[in-house]
DNA sequence: AACGAAACCTGCGCGC
DNA sequence: TGCGCGCAGGTTTCGT
C-alpha cells in the first residue's frame, strides 16, 4: 500500500500507538528485508531502543530512537504494519517482529517480501541513499522546480513523475490522476512541456496528494489494511482503475495502456498528445 | 540518456 | 477442480 498518502497515513497511525515504547527483542523471519546489515547487528542495534518519533520522506518512513539512530522502512508493494499482543501466533507473512517491553509487538507483514529496512545514524540518515536522492515532496511542488528538473530530459511525463529523484512520493495511482487533472497525456515528452503546464502539474499534484492524505490514502485491491486503517481516496479517483467507464469531464471512454511498463489509465479526449 | 525486460516474491482472477 | 497466464499501489539492475 505504498504511495505518499498511504505511507503518511501509516506513519500518523503508527506514531499514536508506538511512541515511547522500548524494544525488548527483534525476531527476523526473512533476512533479505534487512539492507546493509546482518541479522545479529540489526537486532543488537535495536534492543533497548525507545521510539521517540516516526517521520517520512517520499514513500520512506523512518523510526527515530532516543540514541539518535534511525530505522528506514519502505513498504514497496504490499508491506503493512500490525500491532499485536506478543502471545499471538505469528502469521506466515509477518517477517520482522519488534517486541516491546509492554508485551505488545509491532509486526511487519509483507506477502511479496519486497519491502526493505535499513539502519542509519544521525550523520548518514539524510546524506546517503535512499533519502539523499529524493526530489521535492509531491504535495510541495512548484512549476519552476518541475520545469528545471525537466530540463534536458527526454522521456514521457509519467515516467518523469514516477522517478523519485524528481518528485518524492508519486506512484502509479497518483501519477495517472495528476496527468488527468493537468489534462496532459502520460506519454507527452517532458521536453515539450511549458512552464505554464508545469504550474498545472504542480497544482494538480499538491491538491491530489493533500486530499488523499486527508482521506487516509487509497485502498484498492487489498483485503487487509495496515493497522486496520482503510483509506477512502479510491472513491475520489477519476481515471485510475476506470477503464471502460465514462470520463467525468467529457463523457468519453477511459482507456488503459502501458507507459514505462506500468498500467496507465487516461481519457484520450481530455489528454491529447498533439495539441 | 533512455528504453524494455528481468529480477525480487506471492496470490488472485480469468479463460480453458 | 486444475492449470497456465496475466496482473498487482515499487525499485534496482542489466542489456541494447
Amino acid at each position: 500500500m505504498p504511495e505518499l498518502p498511504e505511507v503518511e497515513t501509516v506513519r500518523q497511525t503508527l506514531k499514536k500507538i508506538v511512541l515511547g515504547k522500548k524494544i525488548k527483542n527483534v525476531i527476523i523471519n526473512y533476512q533479505r528485508i534487512i539492507q546493509n546489515s546482518d541479522s545479529d547487528t540489526f537486532i543488537k542495534s535495536l534492543i533497548g531502543r525507545t521510539i521517540i518519533d516516526i517521520n517520512r520522506l517520499g514513500k520512506y518512513m523512518y523510526f527515530c530512537f532516543e540514541n539518535k539512530t534511525y530505522l528506514i522502512s519502505h513498504l514497496r508493494m504490499e508491506g503493512k504494519y500490525f500491532i499485536k499482543d506478543s502471545s499471538l501466533e505469528i502469521d506466515k507473512h509477518e517477517h520482522i517482529i519488534f517486541q516491546f517491553e509492554d508485551g505488545s509487538d509491532l509486526r511487519y507483514h509483507d506477502v511479496r517480501k519486497f519491502g526493505t529496512m535499513e539502519l542509519k545514524n544521525e550523520d548518514n540518515l539524510l546524506t546517503t541513499h535512499p533519502l539523499s536522492d529524493l526530489g521535492v515532496e509531491a504535495n510541495r511542488l512548484d512549476g519552476k522546480y518541475l520545469f528545471m528538473k525537466m530540463n534536458n530530459k527526454n522521456q514521457p511525463l509519467k515516467t518523469f513523475l514516477l522517478d523519485q529523484s524528481n518528485v518524492a512520493g508519486i506512484g502509479n495511482i497518483y501519477a495517472d490522476e495528476i496527468c488527468f487533472k493537468a489534462r496532459l497525456h502520460p506519454l507527452l515528452n517532458v521536453k515539450k512541456i511549458t512552464l505554464e503546464e508545469c504550474e498545472k502539474i504542480a497544482e494538480a499534484s499538491n491538491e491530489i496528494i493533500n486530499k488523499a492524505i486527508l482521506a487516509g490514502g487509497s485502498t484498492i485491491r487489498s483485503y487487509t489494511s495496515s493497522l486496520n486503517v482503510t483509506g477512502l481516496f479510491q472513491l475520489q479517483l477519476l481515471v485510475h482503475t476506470k477503464k471502460g467507464e465514462a470520463c467525468c469531464m467529457c463523457n468519453n471512454t477511459i482507456i488503459k495502456c502501458v507507459v514505462g511498463g506500468r498500467g496507465t489509465y487516461l481519457c484520450p479526449n481530455c489528454q491529447k498528445l498533439e495539441k
